[in-house]
DNA sequence: CAGCATCCAGCTTGATACTG
DNA sequence: CAGTATCAAGCTGGATGCTG
């Protein structure tokens, strides 16, 4: 059944399907998560900047993904009861490390676009056209 | 002018919407991406065998993963005209690569999950119990 | 400004059945 | 074994309207 679980002992698996690591990963490698991060990394933003920065998502889904940002500690959500209300956004210690990793996947794929393009038209070119 | 504007003057950037790299991300980021690439890390596997090692994937969704990543270039696909059929998967030296950082990635967040779940307590307890 | 609540279109997904 | 085809269901996410 969970042989998985076997050959990589760690203590939370993604591997596992009821591991909460599983939830984490995906706030942290979905498409909003992921821009999130990488917006807040570069410094603490308001909630509007930020939906200037993370351009195309809708005030629901930077909301949503705050929320789940902050409620794993990635996030620290700074608000000042004042007139009108000013909320700031910004990296806890431990969302700048995970930020960086991730950053350096994203820069990686990246930069190995070409690659990948290349490999994307000789797939296209042997499996489309025969 | 802001930094976002500059990003989109570099070759390929995940947050320009229309940016060719955002689509391979996803294909290495989403769920059974990632579970595709950490399991082919560990070496080779045939359809079924990759089946049953990430534990929840439907034919549908394997199938679907292995050809995004096929043709991104991260995945080979040996073919051999037997009968049956035997076709076995393996990563490519820049899928490894990939699955190396991504796997850097899970294993990062996995070792914080105390300290997430512990967030997660304590977000919870001072919100939802309001 | 900073959000929440609601509605619903559509994409994703999983089951099922079928092919080579 | 190694898939493809099809279809219904459910979840995602965007638009809209409203609050403090």
């Amino acid at each position: 059944m969970d042989e998985r679980t076997e050959d990589q002992n760690l203590p939370y698996s993604v591997f596992a399907k009821a591991c909460p690591s599983r939830g984490t990963l995906e706030h942290v490698t979905g498409r909003w998560g992921a821009l999130t991060l990488g917006a807040l990394h570069e410094g603490s933003l308001r909630f509007n900047e930020l939906r200037r920065r993370v351009d195309g998502v809708s005030e629901k889904m930077l909301s949503q993904t705050l929320h789940a940002l902050e409620r794993d500690g990635l996030v620290h959500r700074e608000a000042q009861p004042t007139n009108p209300p000013r909320v700031d956004y910004e990296l806890t210690p431990l969302g700048h490390e995970v930020a960086e990793r991730l950053i350096g996947l994203i820069q990686f794929v990246e930069g190995r676009m070409d690659y990948v393009l290349e490999a994307r038209r000789h797939y296209d070119a042997t499996r489309g056209a025969r």
